[in-house]
RNA sequence: GGGCGGUUAGCUCAGUUGGUUAGAGCGCCUCGCUUACACCGAGGAAGUCACUGGUUCGAGUCCAGUACCGCCCACCA
């Protein structure tokens, strides 16, 4: 029997999935190929079809990757692998980013453990220092990268110091002066004592913190004499939690409809210590209810105070240094650090009697986002963009739906950044980045210019280059980070890659910077292209730890992705990743989901070990791969088929809409549960039948292997290596390419629903019949026999399906009676009755003069559930509203229910005689 | 102070436009080394879908409100 059917034994695959084994070589092969690039020599693009762009995220240089990265790579590849099979010209253009303030911070503490500091090196040794940094920590990204398997378009590598990008940060910032959205003005910025820069708004982060509020007393100035009045009580008392910054106040501001204090308006205070005199201002803004109701005014530092200083036209003082210490007050606080002179200031005030209470006060303190510093607001001349302009065409963007952001609930959120926005200040007094192409004259005229070299002279009075100097200070990061997706294409030139890729497809990113970095994509690229930057875009969740803690390299909690993927191979990572993965929701993330990834490549490893095994010996080792013949195929052929077109389909789905984990869920369980579960199982009967001829075997193996292509095809852009080397070792189609990065994706074939409730038909009967032997404990190694009433509707399927269902549900002889009743005369003894569906069997376990009670106890299980849902089905058919409101299509099929469930109560009671 | 998200099995999460009996992975229980796979196979237990009310013939799904957790934005010093 075997000389008919013997089947290769040895395949080129290893017995076991090691992906550390093959997963380097398939990178190298893809290199090798030319793949990756769109115009690369193997990448089979269709130039007729629209390009597909996702310009990466860049990451930052500060030091290796974690698995939030390893996350977006791995989206942001999967859709670009589709692409390409859909034969697109696919660029996935990969980049970096040099992260100015983030990679000083680095620095600085790597520095600092040698003993130096930004001060010892000076500014050029240590821009060396940080080159010499950022060329190692280049590497083990891009290296990192690879092993993710990111099919990038390495020819394209990017950075956002190199040449490029320092040509489109002049051209921009010169467009947008020249178009007057680029000024230079004093104003209040969040200022970093730490890190000695100003920072954007978005960096100050609020920490909610227990202070105290203090109340002082400020005495009133007897206007004819000059000097504070003689009666100590004739005051008035403010309420502060910044005591420190009386030294820099110019008014005292209270409620316009303040009965207490409506004769102090237009009064002056004497402020201590600096004894200065300051206006009794009355403005809405204050609270009367807060504290004492009356406030000091320091609009040097304060957020609020610079507004009502504004409005009032107060004098403005700045009272700190860089390092935030007093400075300038001509006080002996000058010099001391700003705590260390709140205590002096408070001893002082209590000295003097003028402080006159102090209480517990929450209240939210803005620290740095990189160091952690308490933010100094402070007055600064700055350069700034006007956001006006910018954010009401990338609203009108949005707005139109040119630019589509997923979840869409994120278009609130930017609807409501985008109409409450303020001017961004970009200068930054650091030194890692762009230096902002601004020169200034000794007359203090200022000339920005996009030439490399600077402008040849002031353009306002004329004077020679020589006499203008360079404003020292850098562009904020996300200047140069806000230019990426065109600046990487070429821009500000008119190149081929800008004109063909550009606006890109999809801009995938974390919503954590919606704001710093796709908000500024989104208005510069509107400005400074004309068209909008990006088509789509997609916002991934956060990667938490699996307790749901924000991974952070100082919690000590990262997840380093070489070490997992070291472990359980790149695929599994990737595919743990996409799998509970929801658009814009947090994901927990532990070795759990990455076991059970590596689990199902594991499976999906030993299933294509088996089909290639299973080769009839009629056709050669070499045969090319075609289309089994439908002529000759069984229902299990026609169903597995079909299964394969269903998942073709739901995956087809998950793509267009970007749902990515229903398209590993549509995988996993159409390969495993289905196609390994049944397929395979009820394969394997048909292929080792002698009595079956060769043809028909054939088509049972060539229904396997179109399958098991069709299923690496899909699973290919989420677990790119197991599956490019599983198909490596399948038969190929005559117009095949060698790589499977570079195949087409299938078109969803179409479905055979009859196979697929004659196959369901009988999986429910295997099932019922194996429950029946579990639940009696019949041994489960045991063959029994069966006889099965098989309805003439099933006839036809079960006679080419008899010898699986035999060899599933352990049944031998199987043996068909002519009609149900048949069936209940042969029962009693010590059977087993199953009733699944419209087919029914009787287990005979011999021997036994009864039923067993646990048996007993299953039926009635089944009869009692049976009957529960026919009351439900009944109840609601008697109800009149149901019947004429519901749809004809829901009513009929809740009378076929009826039917159904009557139907197997009747037999179910028939079988607990 | 606004806005958003989450609350579904012991744990982590799916659940598309409201429509038969709410699913998966892990874990748990019982069997099984049946010639692809023990990284496996067969069977099983386990959920008042946070709570309250409403709309509807019908609600995990829509509406209103409540509670708790989390996030974003915000000029009560």
């Amino acid at each position: 029997m075997t000389d008919t059917t013997e089947a290769k034994t040895t395949t080129d695959l290893p017995k076991a999935y090691h992906p550390a084994d093959f997963e380097a070589a398939i990178y190298e092969r893809w290199l090798a190929a030319d793949v990756f690039a769109p115009d690369g020599e193997g990448s089979r693009a269709d130039e007729s079809l629209p390009p597909f762009t996702i310009i990466q995220p860049p990451p930052n240089i500060t030091g290796s990757l974690h698995i939030g990265h390893a996350q977006r790579t791995t989206v942001e590849d999967l859709m670009v692998r589709h692409a390409r099979m859909l034969g697109r010209p696919t660029l996935f253009l990969p980049g970096l980013d040099h992260a100015s303030i983030a990679a000083q911070v680095v620095l600085d503490r790597i520095i600092a453990k040698a003993g130096e500091s930004r001060a010892s090196l000076g500014r050029e040794r240590y821009l060396e220092r940080m080159q010499a940094f950022v060329a190692e920590t280049r590497e083990v990204i891009l290296g990192q990268q690879r092993r993710v398997g990111g099919s990038c378009d390495w020819s394209r590598l990017r950075y956002t110091m190199d040449e490029g990008s320092a040509k489109a940060v002049r051209e921009a910032f010169a467009r947008l002066y020249r178009d007057g959205l680029a000024y230079r003005a004093e104003g209040l910025i969040n200022w970093c004592p730490g890190c000695r820069t100003s920072v954007s708004d978005l960096e100050v982060i609020p920490h909610p913190e227990t202070g105290s509020l203090w109340s002082v007393r400020y005495h009133l100035v007897d206007e004819a004499t000059g000097e504070p009045e003689a009666d100590p009580d004739a005051a008035i008392t403010v309420a502060t939690t910044r005591p420190e910054t009386i030294l820099g106040d110019t008014a005292v501001a209270v409620h316009p409809d303040d009965e207490r204090y409506t004769g102090l308006v237009g009064r002056r205070v004497r402020i201590p210590f600096v004894d200065r005199d300051v206006p009794v201002i009355a403005d809405p803004v204050v609270e009367r209810e807060f504290g004492t109701g009356a406030v000091k005014i320091t609009p040097g530092h304060d957020k609020d105070d610079y507004e009502t200083g504004r409005r009032h036209g107060l004098a403005m003082l700045s009272i700190f240094d860089d390092a935030a210490a007093i400075a300038n007050t001509g006080t002996r606080y000058d010099g001391m650090d700003r705590y260390e002179a709140r205590q002096a200031i408070l001893a002082d005030l209590a000295a003097r009697g003028d402080l006159v209470g102090e209480k517990p006060h929450e209240l939210v303190i803005g620290r740095c986002e990189r160091s952690d510093d308490v933010i100094e607001p402070r007055l600064k001349t700055q350069w700034f963009i006007r956001t006006g302009p910018l954010a009401a065409a990338a609203l009108e963007a949005t707005r139109s739906g040119r630019i589509r952001i997923l979840p869409e609930r994120f278009e609130k959120t930017w609807e409501h950044w985008m109409t409450n926005i303020r001017d961004w200040n970009v200068s930054r007094q650091l030194w890692w980045g762009h230096r902002i192409p601004a020169w200034q004259c000794p007359d203090g005229h200022w000339t920005v210019s996009a030439e490399p070299g600077g402008p040849s002279a002031c353009e306002t009075c004329g004077r020679p280059a020589a006499e203008l100097s360079q404003d020292p200070d850098i562009f904020d990061t996300w200047f140069s980070s806000g230019l990426w997706p065109f600046s990487t294409l070429g821009w500000p030139d008119d190149t081929p890659d800008l004109r063909r890729y550009y606006p890109t497809s999809v801009m995938e990113t974390g919503y954590d910077i919606l704001f710093f970095w796709v908000a500024r994509m989104v208005m510069l690229g509107i400005h400074l292209t004309g068209e909008i930057p990006f088509h789509t875009v997609y916002l991934s969740g956060l990667i938490r730890d699996p307790y749901g803690a924000k991974m952070s390299k100082t919690k000590g909690n990262v997840v380093d992705p070489l070490g997992m993927i070291d472990e359980t191979g790149a695929d599994a990572v990737r595919f743990a990743l996409v799998h509970g993965a929801t658009p814009g929701i947090d994901q927990r993330f532990g070795p759990a989901k990455v076991e059970n990834a590596r689990n199902f490549a594991n499976k999906l490893w030993n299933a294509t070990r088996f089909v290639l095994g299973s080769r009839p010996a009629s056709i050669p080792p070499d045969a090319l791969r075609r289309s089994p013949d439908a002529a000759l195929l069984g229902p299990a052929e026609r169903w597995i088929l079909s299964r394969a077109a269903a998942a073709n389909a739901d995956v087809d789905r998950g793509m267009a809409e970007f749902q990515f984990a229903e398209v590993t869920r549509a995988l996993y369980d159409g390969i495993w549960s289905e196609f390994c579960d049944w397929g395979l199982e009820l394969a394997k009967v048909r292929l080792a039948d002698a009595s079956l001829d060769d043809a028909t075997r054939e088509a049972t193996w060539w229904t396997l292997v179109s399958a098991l292509d069709t299923y690496l095809r899909l699973l290919h852009p989420v677990m790119p290596f197991v599956t490019e080397q599983l198909w490596g070792a399948l038969p190929h189609a005559a117009d095949d390419p060698d790589l499977l990065i570079v195949a087409r994706w299938p078109a969803a074939g179409e479905r055979d629903l009859e196979a697929e409730a004659e196959i369901g038909a009988f999986v429910e009967l295997v099932r019922g019949i194996r429950n029946a032997r579990a639940e009696a404990r019949v041994d489960a190694a045991s063959w029994l026999p069966v006889r099965l009433y098989v309805p003439a509707s099933l006839e036809t399927s079960f006679g080419a399906l008899r010898t699986a269902i035999e060899r599933l549900a352990r049944a031998r002889p199987l043996e068909t009676v002519a009609d149900r009743a048949a069936l209940a005369a042969d029962g009693g003894g010590g059977a087993l009755a199953v009733v699944a569906g419209d087919l029914e069997a009787l287990v005979m376990r011999g021997g036994s003069a009864e039923v067993g009670d646990a048996d007993r106890a299953r039926l009635e299980k089944e009869l009692a559930e049976a009957e529960r849902y026919l009351a439900a089905a009944r109840a609601r058919l008697a109800n009149e509203a149901f019947t004429s409101k519901a749809p004809a299509a829901v009513v009929e099929g809740a009378k076929a229910r009826e039917a159904e469930l009557a139907d197997q109560v009747e037999r179910l009671k028939a079988r607990l005689v």
